[in-house]
DNA sequence: CCATAAAGTGAATGACGCTTCATGTTGTAG
DNA sequence: CTACAACATGAAGCGTCATTCACTTTATGG
């Protein structure tokens, strides 16, 4: 399943390279850096970035998917504090908090986001981190209900719907005011 | 102010043209249509269009302000309603509603509702019609606010950035879902 | 240490888009 | 009707970018 032979040494090292660089270029430029960019920050060769990949696309849904473990991480470390005590409507409000400043200085997070309103599964790598998501984040919004926190109706696609509109690039008291103004709509009458 | 010579017949007849198929090619396609498929379009030459438009950028504003312009026309049929009866809350969400559906077929009101979020005046061409829109829904909130149909709080920033996170290319339903969830949070408490 | 396959290289290719300008066309004033 | 300015034309210039491939370099098993 995982490789027929292992990479040569060298080839090992350049695909971290590459990875790493990558995903600093779309974190700071977004998903539209040339390859030549990406290529000199990795200290590399255009050709060998299609040595590792067979297109633009590919590499940057690799590097998108990589992005997107990190929500499924701050999902999954929400639902653990709820489970030691802390409410669960905090937790959810803490996690679309964080999420919106991240997205706001990172544009591979951001496409992550995107994605994970838009097309659910752009490629496959992110489909199993979706599922990760999904179930953290359903458990919590359950939890919220349950509690009497968060409105009886709420679900976890709409939660979606509100990480797909996110505004990431409005200055911060923007971001502020946008994330309460949908909270008031979104606790318990 | 308007001209010092008044065009040649041809050469307003083309630039009507432009117009036309420049708005049709936008509202298509949007903005990052090229040159070439609007010419085309248009039945007329590239270079006519630089005849016309300095640069690509300039044709597009010019486009996207009058896409624009059914905004503001909008807002103020609004005012108007209200002045006759009609409840302002329920013009504020007709509004939206209706700016919603739009930017969901109309790339071109897309990149100007998106405008008034952001850039509140990319194109000088822009400032006069962002202030009728202003101006209206300000009326309108204002209102909406003494009636009691609308939290005390909210302003025509907050307006502006739904309007900029409207999620255009969602399916109808989550759209409807999305307006719905704000909405609760908008109404007085 | 060598043979060889794996990996790296980067100039070249082709596609596409905006913009310019030398040239040809046409409306219109007189 | 003519002459000329206004206008239109579209091929060519110039960039940018993704992708390829003939060739060179290098890791590594034997």
């Amino acid at each position: 399943m995982t490789s027929p032979r292992p990479l040569r040494a060298d080839a090992a090292r350049n695909r971290a390279r590459i990875m790493t660089a990558a995903h600093e270029q779309i974190t700071e430029h977004g998903p539209e850096v040339s390859m030549e960019q990406i290529a000199a920050a990795a200290g590399v060769a255009v050709g060998t970035l299609y040595k590792h990949f067979p297109n633009k696309s590919d590499l940057v849904a690799s590097v998108v998917a990589a992005s997107f473990e990190t929500l499924a991480d701050d999902a999954e470390e929400c639902l653990q504090r709820e489970s030691q005590g802390s409410p669960a409507m905090a937790e959810l409000t803490g996690f679309l908090s964080r999420v919106m400043d991240t997205v706001a200085h990172n544009r591979a997070v951001k496409a992550a986001a995107y994605a994970l309103g838009a097309d659910h599964a752009a490629h496959p790598a992110m489909q199993e981190v979706e599922t990760r998501v999904t179930q953290a984040l359903g458990r919590l919004i359950r939890t919220a209900q349950a509690q009497g926190g968060l409105r009886a109706d709420f679900t976890v696609d709409d939660l979606y719907l509100m990480l797909y509109t996110l505004p990431a690039d409005q200055p911060p008291t923007a971001r502020a005011r946008w994330l309460a103004l949908l909270l008031t709509g979104l606790t318990a009458r």
